[in-house]
DNA sequence: AAAGGTCGCAACCGCCTACAA
DNA sequence: CTTGTAGGCGGTTGCGACCTT
């Protein structure tokens, strides 16, 4: 018996909804509810796929929603409970009120993910790259440290040069100030060579850099690199975004990435901000952690969470959407 | 002003899962 | 228990708007 297709491909229309179009779908929807995406465009009068108008009554005309700008305590949400609970959208934004999962996505694609790049982070783990580096090379025996890490500066090496980027932009700042260091100076100094072949120098020569040895990755920590974190130009805190909450999850113990995470401004107003939050994912987590027996395996096989994890005593009352 | 590049978002695709028959 | 199906989910693509050169 073969699968019967949710619609016939031929007749069906694709693309952009026109507003006709939408006002059959929400109308017949006002009247009928959604029980059956399969039968609603037939009935509607819309020629189009049962999944297609599902998708764009749930991501697009639900009364519920919210299409405005994504506020920066969304945004806090949503980076908090993805360093918890990775690309699981829907999960995400079960959280955000008036928000899809699509939206939580399209805005972690095209925003955050660079944003976190841009700070240094990596978005898939949520530490700073120096950190995984070092994390490489401890985990590597003698002979294989500098291939390897090498290797993994490669991997790197974009979300690095936007790094060395701003940071030659802060430099060149502090050169207006009278505070400007000598070592800023002689860096500048370089401005007419290829910055592109400079920047990549800098990632194989730690030493060309104008400040204390940061990309050392043989002897690298994240607190040195705590150092760059807070002396990244004003415009991520300018745009109201500061990394502050991984702290709320296993790693605010005083591991290295919370000492990373936790300098200067990053880890004060937010947190309380945002207490309400980590209540919120450490429930999330705990429900995560108490379901897979302290495992999730992704679809391709690969662990999140060890038994190591930790569950809290978080009353579920603190969650917007609660996990039962 | 035009061409090319980038960004943001809507929509689609294919796989997975729950559930009914 | 097996199979078929609808709905859900995450990844990816397409395209219009905006920006840069």
């Amino acid at each position: 018996m073969g699968r019967i297709p949710c619609c016939e491909k031929d007749n069906v229309k694709r693309g952009q909804w026109t507003p006709k179009e939408d006002q059959k779908l929400s109308s017949y929807i006002a009247q009928h509810g959604t029980r059956n995406w399969r039968l609603i465009p037939k009935h509607a009068g819309l020629q189009r796929c049962g999944k297609s108008c599902r998708l764009r009554w749930t991501n697009y005309l639900r009364p519920d929603l919210k299409h405005g700008r994504v506020t920066e305590t969304e945004e806090h949400t949503i980076v908090t409970l993805h360093s918890v609970l990775g690309n699981r959208w829907s999960v995400i934004a079960a959280q955000l009120p008036g928000r899809t999962d699509n939206d939580v996505k399209n805005h972690w694609n095209t925003k955050l993910k660079k944003k976190l790049s841009g700070m240094g982070i990596d978005p898939v783990t949520h530490k700073p790259f120096s950190h995984l580096i070092t994390e490489i090379a401890t985990t590597l025996s003698p002979p294989q440290v500098p291939h390897l890490a090498e290797a993994a500066l490669g991997c790197f090496k974009d979300e690095m040069l936007h790094l060395l980027t701003k940071r030659r932009i802060d430099l060149q700042l502090q050169q207006y100030s009278p505070a400007a260091s000598v070592n800023t100076i002689t860096y500048v100094k370089h401005e007419d060579k290829d910055v592109t072949i400079e920047k990549t120098k800098a990632i194989k020569e730690p030493d060309m850099l104008p400040i204390n040895k940061p990309w050392d990755f043989t002897g690298a920590t994240s607190t040195n690199f705590s150092g760059n974190f807070n002396s990244f130009p004003a415009s991520d805190s300018d745009s109201g975004f500061h990394y502050g909450l991984t702290s709320l999850g296993t790693e605010g113990n005083g591991s290295p990435l919370s000492q990373s995470m936790c300098t200067g401004n990053t880890c004060t107003d937010a947190q309380q901000e945002t207490s309400k939050l980590a209540a919120c994912t450490r429930n999330l987590r705990a429900k995560m952690v108490k379901d897979l027996g302290g495992r999730k395996e992704t679809r391709d096989g690969s662990i999140i969470f060890n038994s190591e994890c930790v569950l809290w005593d978080i009353p579920s009352d603190d969650l917007i959407n609660p996990v039962v």
